[in-house]
RNA sequence: GUCCCGUUCGUCUAGUGGCCUAGGACACCGCCCUUUCACGGCGGUAACAGGGGUUCGAACCCCCUACGGGACGCCA
């Protein structure tokens, strides 16, 4: 059987650092295994998704040299690789659920189910779909579809007995059905949820193992009976620990700069990041702290996952980085590393009409725009009325 | 609240029943190198969450407790 792995974003903001992580382990483990990694945008929330946004997780990654072998930008046999572009796809998959009896439709308002959850939780209940239109007769439905009436489509969840299945690194896994709610499969705006698109993408494409956050352990059983519901055979599945902030909790950018951006314009190396982000719940064999991308696939092994959640530490980040940069690159490689990043047009153009004003002697410059080479990104009039801002201040910008 | 996952130095980790009086790395402290600051070298402080089992033997296997995290969205 041939490995396939995919990472699959949603383009809903800045690229994040665990976005990286996550695509690291996958790619790793696709490529030692001899197998393909694929790259898969998950655009289904209309609201949030931008191509900006898009563009910058696709941007990021390819800086970080996560190479992807099938994707939206270089196409692939299992296209489209945007989920946005495979509405069709999902509407056929959720009506053979429909005829199948494995889904209903729903017409509850989200006001009522504000109110069906405050409830539940005033009551101590365990929250979840009560299953009001569970039982609502053909006509019924056939007579609200044809007035327009907005709804969706849930899955039918077994109410009783359990869901039992294993994950790769943890061993057997066992949640009660009762656990499991009613799932909205597709949305009123006609676009799928997460759940439905996900697996049917997985099978579309072909994916052998599942490597992803353990936010996803709860929904796993949701997407084993969608691959029962069509008669799929299920991918392996294998949840990694979560990034944690230095307070334990889930990598956030309140408590942490989580934006690969950020790492890119505080000028560390790209090597040194995914170096870094390798170190995070794994280890080499000969537990060699400094390693390249290409190593880490030699020698990957996804059995040496370790399952605590792992702080992500920008101190070690830090150190790690400044050993790539003193043994890895000579002075020339050095020299053009600096100037890519900060003395490209792109980004030094901007300043230059300012500091043009303000200068006599190029020696000027450091002392007024010596920020410019702190990492900050904005580069405005207003920063040279406050040149006194202290690195922190520019970060905090950030 | 319910369910799920986890727990080795402050942090990242090694360790898969005897090799563990628990090893490495970051950070911290001290010494050396050095005209300064770094780098580098050497050394030090520091951990198996607690309690029960299983076993000749447990950081490693089982159970309970505690603590931490996650999930419970027409977000992913």
């Amino acid at each position: 059987m041939t490995v396939r792995t995919r990472i699959a974003p949603s383009p809903t903001g800045d690229p994040h650092v665990g976005t990286a992580y996550i695509a690291l382990f996958n790619l790793a483990f696709a490529r030692q295994q001899g197998g393909q990694f694929v790259l898969r945008i998950e655009d289904t929330d209309q609201a949030r998704s931008t191509p900006e946004s898009e563009q910058m997780i696709l941007d990021s990654l390819r800086w970080l040299g996560l190479e992807w072998d099938e994707g939206p930008d270089v196409g692939g046999p299992h296209g489209p690789y945007r989920q946005s572009e495979r509405s069709d796809i999902y509407a056929e998959h959720s009506q053979q659920l429909l005829d199948n009896g494995h889904a209903f439709r729903c017409f509850c308002s989200s006001e009522r189910l504000d109110e069906l959850r405050k409830e539940q939780m005033a009551n101590k209940q365990q929250l979840g779909y009560d299953g009001h239109c569970l039982h609502l007769s053909q006509q019924e439905v056939q007579s609200r579809l044809e007035n327009g009436e907005p709804h969706v489509v849930r899955m039918k969840v077994p109410g009783e007995g359990s869901c039992k299945f294993s994950d790769m690194l943890r061993g057997e896994i066992e949640i009660d059905w009762i656990q499991v709610d009613m799932q909205v499969l597709m949305k009123a705006d006609g676009m799928p949820t997460y759940h439905l698109a996900n697996v049917v993408d997985d099978h579309l494409m072909a994916i052998s193992h599942v490597i992803r956050g353990e936010e996803w352990i709860n929904s796993a059983p949701k997407h084993i009976l969608l691959y029962q519901y069509f008669g799929w055979d299920m991918p392996v599945l294998c949840h990694m620990p979560l990034l944690r902030n230095p307070d334990k909790s889930k990598l956030s950018k309140r408590k942490n700069p989580t934006s690969i951006n950020y790492y890119n314009r505080m000028g560390y190396l790209p090597e040194a990041v995914v170096n870094y982000l390798g170190r995070m719940g794994w280890s080499m064999p000969n537990e060699a702290e400094k390693f390249s991308l290409q190593e880490m696939i030699e020698h990957f092994d996804l059995s040496r996952v370790s399952l605590g959640g792992p702080i992500f530490d920008v101190e070690k980040l830090a150190w790690l980085n400044g050993g790539w940069l003193r043994e890895d690159l000579s002075n020339e490689d050095f020299a053009e590393r600096v100037k890519q990043w900060a003395f490209n047009p792109e980004y030094f153009m901007q300043i230059v009409p300012l500091i043009k004003e303000r200068i006599d002697v190029f020696s000027d410059i450091a002392p007024l725009a010596g920020f410019f080479c702190s990492g900050m990104l904005g580069i405005t009039e207003q920063n040279f009325e406050h040149k006194s801002l202290e690195a922190e201040d520019c970060k905090r910008i950030l």
